[in-house]
DNA sequence: CGACTATTTCAATCATTATTGAAATCCTCG
DNA sequence: CGAGGATTTCAATAATGATTGAAATAGTCG
């Protein structure tokens, strides 16, 4: 690998987390590479610069390009293809939770709304879909929030996750300030 | 497989899913099959109703004790070994994040920390450091997000959710209540 | 339109991971 | 403590996924 010591740690990190992240090895260390690179590189940077197949680097640069976390380049007086990642890291990562939302949650959202369709045959089949019902709701609030939260310009969220969980306190507060003589809390959100 | 169509469907899904989740498909239908089920399950069980072998299932719920997603019970008058889920699913998500975490984000900040600290050699390095600088802040913000948020009890936190975007919308106000004459904005927060 | 280069494809190979099932170990109850 | 059943281990095998590199294709410039 013909990188500096401190980029090629950055690089084979990533190649090893690639395993655990659902992506290969090789897939990790092109992105990590064009990640950290100052210019945009080419296919043939990419296999001198980590030692991998011609070839390798075409899949993986087409899998980085399905998952749209690269970007392709062209450079004057070179007809050659040239790639980078996004400057933004809060762009990446808005692509990344997207992408695997499409390929983590929605198939299992599908298969549960259809599961819940069907008419249950047995005792089991009844409990298993209330099950159902109630992963599909947490799912469902869970996806809904981040609709929401994802159309938000990116300083807004950043205030947002600054927050953290001040804002728990003041729904706190709100409810304590709005129990009822009764006990029970009257709905005001 | 033993099952009913409905619970085979859903276990037959989590199994797919299961790779592309960084598990297995053993292991995503036997989690599957205890979600679903009315009653905690033994091992034998679970080799009758997947069809898997003795060993598989051992490991699979070795695997699944090691993430914290299964719980030992002991039925009276039996002295094996008993599998469930939690009931709660909030408590599930909980598990599930906090095991990702723990797998997929530490490790990379703990070697961005690592790499953060070396002194560069080159320009590239210099670069490549500010970039890792920059995705390590990321993550660092996100996860102090995520550590404020979690100690919410679920009550609190599904009102949060359900909340989405609103407090966004709030922020946004404030803002521009407090845009001053220059066009500068107040530090308030 | 060629000649040349860049890129992709794909069959073959290599590597890793999953799975099996029999043997070994561990437990527990009488 | 030991018999019987429950559980785990592990070597062997199967299945899947990653990687290579040479051949095919696509694309561009003169």
């Amino acid at each position: 690998m013909n990188v500096s010591p401190l980029i090629q740690s950055f690089v084979l990190h990533f190649g090893e987390m690639g395993s655990r992240w659902g992506i290969n090895r090789t897939v990790g260390q092109i992105y990590a590479l064009l990640f950290v690179s100052e210019r945009p590189l080419n296919a043939d940077d990419l296999v001198d610069l980590l030692g991998l197949s011609r070839g390798g680097v075409s899949m993986g640069l087409k899998e980085l390009q399905s998952w749209n976390l690269v970007q392709l380049r062209h450079l004057p007086t070179d007809r050659r293809d040239h790639f980078t990642t996004p400057d933004d890291v809060w762009a990446i990562m808005r692509t990344l939770v997207e992408e695997r939302k499409k390929r983590e949650i929605d198939p299992t959202l599908t298969t549960l709304r259809d599961l819940l369709l069907a008419t249950p045959q047995t005792a089991a089949d009844t409990h298993a879909q209330a099950r159902m019902g109630a992963m599909h709701e947490q799912i469902e609030l869970l996806t809904a929030w981040y609709d929401d939260i994802q159309k938000l310009e990116t300083e807004r969220l950043v205030q947002l996750l600054s927050l953290g969980s001040k804002i728990a306190k003041a729904l706190e507060f709100k409810d304590k300030l709005f129990v009822l003589p009764g006990g029970r809390k009257e709905a005001v959100a």
